[in-house]
DNA sequence: GAGAAAAAATAACGCCGTTATGCCATACTG
DNA sequence: CAGTATGGCATAACGGCGTTATTTTTTCTC
């Protein structure tokens, strides 16, 4: 039916390509081997070949999902406040999150598609990814700012409470979105207290960091879909 | 093969307990209508019949997590401190879910399993249940314990910082559970700082729930299925 | 150009949720 | 008490899924 496929990179990227496209516009239950290797005009074995099989797939969606949450990241500048940077951060997170809902609910939402389940080496990539994260926090301790000494504790503090507010919000148990918008605000700003930040620079950071969240939170490019550099991940 | 079922209510009860142990035991994936049948005796039919459907007997089994989660919350006796008291609700919470971690999954997880997804009204059944933890902000504000006047929004800051930190934990993203518990001390005892309480007092009900959580968190009986008292539900 | 190796197509296996059909015991009805 | 109808359950089938074995095609290498 279809012309001719030449080579091997041409279906692989378009069976990423494509597979990302469903997961975005049709969720999770559209991710199919079927499915997307019939879109792609090529047979289901085009997904066993080149990612060892549906969870080979998946591994590839969540890095690239990772990937995008890094280029969020990448892209808050420092306002100097870095009691700001982080609410800055806590705010790209959420953005990513609700921009790319399915991806996200594929990525933490233990989806198990395709009987996929993240390898010990993946977890650590998922988790290196805040590395910018615990800078930040580390930033924020040395400027006498937080009461602990431990920025990765912090920094696991943030990315929890903003990760259960998220998916609570994607799986539409917080039902009206400005519940949602409140719930995050105030969220910010206890955490920040809590940590040790005094009231009023606290709310003042926070409130900044929503000052500047139109500017600062969209990444330049429209986070395209890439490809890892590494072999192939047979499940 | 099975001596002949006499009537309808023992073959439904039977795959309720089925699905709840396999659930248990051997997670979501074995959630299926025809492995449920056939571990009753019966055959496929019988979970449409009884259920409309898998999704049916989803919702049973989410019904039956939001009713251990209440009877967690049933067992938090008052220790005169609100503030406390809000701990142990967040540390029922956290118990109820890593005791029944297959069955939190399937709740709050998006598992999607059989198509099932929540309705309206299930949602609402599941906000419900923290009505319990509602009230007990509303003490604490009236103790002048907290900033706010919300109670409502102290009760989501609690229940999605909680959920964040237990879903994690559960996917194992946090992979050390020595880290899942430092976070869980940290984060209950900075949002009670943020909402308001003073350094002090938020750490010493914080401690001081710690110290009654071997005692408290356990209900009396050991949370056995129940059944809806309403009709069916088909999908 | 010929042979070796990789990739894709075809077809099959076993699982899933779901549905249509028929049986048979139960529960009403006269 | 007999006859009937209602409804729960079994049997069997349909379409779709991930996966695998086999065969065919392509592509690279010598």
């Amino acid at each position: 039916m279809s012309p001719r496929r030449r080579s091997k990179p041409q279906t692989r990227s378009a069976l990423v390509d494509i597979a990302a496209r469903l997961l975005a516009d049709e969720g999770p239950e559209a991710l199919s081997a079927r499915r997307i290797a019939a879109e792609a005009g090529s047979s289901t074995m085009a997904v066993y070949t080149n990612f060892g099989g549906m969870s080979g797939l998946v591994r590839e969606m969540v890095y690239e999902g990772f990937a995008r949450m890094e280029n969020y990241f990448s892209h808050v500048a420092p306002t100097g406040d870095p009691v700001a940077d982080m609410a800055l951060f806590g705010r790209a997170y959420r953005h990513n999150a609700l921009t790319n809902p399915h991806l996200y609910a594929v990525m933490f939402g233990g989806a198990s598609l395709g009987g996929f389940s993240l390898s010990a080496e993946d977890r650590q990539y998922g988790r290196f990814t805040l590395s910018t994260v615990v800078e930040c926090a580390t930033r924020c301790i040395e400027a006498g700012r937080f009461r602990t000494g431990d920025a990765e504790l912090v920094a696991h503090q943030l990315w929890t409470a903003i990760h259960g507010l998220v998916a609570l919000e994607l799986g539409d148990y917080l039902i009206e979105p400005c519940d949602a918008d409140r719930v995050f605000e105030a969220q910010l700003t206890s955490l920040m207290i809590g940590v040790g930040d005094t009231l009023e620079a606290a709310t003042r950071s926070v409130t900044s960091s929503h000052a500047r969240l139109a500017t600062e939170i969209e990444p330049a490019e429209p986070a395209p879909v890439t490809e890892r550099p590494a072999g192939d991940r047979t499940a």
